[in-house]
DNA sequence: AACATGACCATTA
DNA sequence: GTAATGGCCATGT
């Protein structure tokens, strides 16, 4: 099946992860680096979804992946993944996403 | 193979 | 609160 383009097993495990990211929730580089099996990866986590094309991008939740300090990483298209997580219900607090209210884990099981 | 770059992170000032 | 530094390691030249 040559449709996929052939990405390496770390990039396939870390495309893996970030599928499975709640809608409405948001999980750091280093976060998805730990889930993926690939501790202290957080920078290859980002080049893994720079790599990312918009087809592939489709199946993959990238928006949902940013930085520990609860900011967007990207220095082009910053406008639209903030779009992407507003449409999700993600609020934003300035430029900076509160992690311990959308950050996905164990703050995840909070009660609304 | 060496060098530079990067959607990062934690620490420090 | 922001800014700079060192560490991490895969990619591309």
């Amino acid at each position: 099946v040559s449709a996929e383009p052939e990405a390496s097993a770390t990039y396939r495990r870390i495309y893996a992860v970030v599928k499975r990211i709640p809608r409405g929730k948001v999980a750091t580089y280093g976060q998805v680096a730990i889930l993926a099996g690939l501790p202290g990866h957080a920078r290859q986590v980002g080049y893994a979804l720079h790599a990312l094309s918009e087809a592939s991008g489709a199946k993959v939740p990238w928006h949902r992946v940013i930085n520990a300090q609860g900011k967007i990483s990207l220095r082009e298209g910053w406008e639209l993944q903030r779009a992407k997580l507003e449409a999700e219900r993600v609020r934003f607090r300035g430029d900076k996403i509160d992690l311990a209210r959308f950050g996905w884990g164990p703050g995840d099981a909070r009660k609304q």
